[in-house]
DNA sequence: GATAGAAGTGTTATACTGTAACAACCCTGC
DNA sequence: GCAGGGTTGTTACAGTATAACACTTCTATC
């Protein structure tokens, strides 16, 4: 089996404009691949969801929009959120209402969440052993899979830390 | 490792009147037990919430109370299902904003859920397999963990067989 | 290039989910 | 009795999400 794959680091030491950059340009081929249309809305609002790695809430979408000269209405940012996160884009933290990025968009993977409460930051994992774990329990309960939600809470040792001092 | 353990089976035949009983006499124990009060509203809530074994929202309690001659507003809702939670007589399943009753509210478990999405039939399983497998991964990452979140979505077998036909 | 249909976006209105803040009540121990 | 903490009631509002319909833009086809 292979190891857990780190998709995002916690507090991964990174030039950001590279990272955005990186993200943009395999958002614009998963698009092309996948034969969907990455419009201009869409793409302001991934490189919104992308602009730091917390996750990001749909009202803050909204908020960005708005700077950016658009004026909004809720439904704007949902649609452009539903489109991203069905072609792989963005995951929906649920236990949040919000929103990352997703930085590996080709493989279509069920990821597991670590979320620091304190900082908000969110390290994405994707290890197949809990995935099939999870799969070989579906199956014995008779369950047909069809999404997996799979988030943890903490605090990240850096937060730890801090509070210590 | 122990096998998962099957806190509650999709669809289980069983006298649900005898069920309901049950968790409410194991309830007013583990309140005893913990020192809390379980007071009448509370005693209503935990109920309504074991009527049947799908996650029920906050709202639906609300509807409940009211047919039973109370006149409460959101927060009376709210607050006792937070205190149920945090006694942990009810699980909260964050991809539906709702609750399920916990069969065993004795034992401080991180369980799985597998939920139907036809029928809304919610399954809890405690697999410390997967707790350990995701305990690691945290601590690799080096997230104090606090709360996980696992809920597999699916088509339960009773469901997908009727969409066969 | 005209144009019909599909896809995308704008707009209005509203439904659903959740909490802050303060008042009133009632239990318990002294 | 009564002081204090816990519980519930009440009002108001914040935050999350979608329905429904209008309008625009893109694309494929002729």
């Amino acid at each position: 089996m292979p190891p857990p794959r780190v998709i995002a680091p916690f507090h991964g030491e990174h030039n950001h404009r590279k990272c955005l950059d990186q993200a943009m340009q395999r958002a614009e081929a998963a698009c092309l691949q996948q034969g969907v249309r990455l419009t201009e809305l869409r793409r302001q609002v991934l490189s919104l969801v992308w602009e730091n790695h917390s996750p990001t809430r749909a009202y803050d979408i909204l908020a960005r929009l708005k700077e950016k000269g658009r004026r909004p209405a809720p439904p704007t940012a949902y649609r452009a959120l539903e489109f991203l996160r069905s072609a792989g884009l963005v995951h929906r933290i649920e236990s949040l209402n919000a929103y990352v990025g997703c930085a590996d968009p080709m493989v279509g993977h069920s990821s597991q969440f670590f979320i620091c409460d304190r900082c908000d930051a969110v390290a994405e994992v994707h290890d197949t052993g809990v995935t099939e774990h999870l799969t070989r329990n579906a199956e014995r309960l008779g369950l047909h899979t069809a999404r997996h939600t799979v988030e943890i809470h903490g605090i990240c040792t850096r937060c730890y830390h801090n509070d210590q001092t």
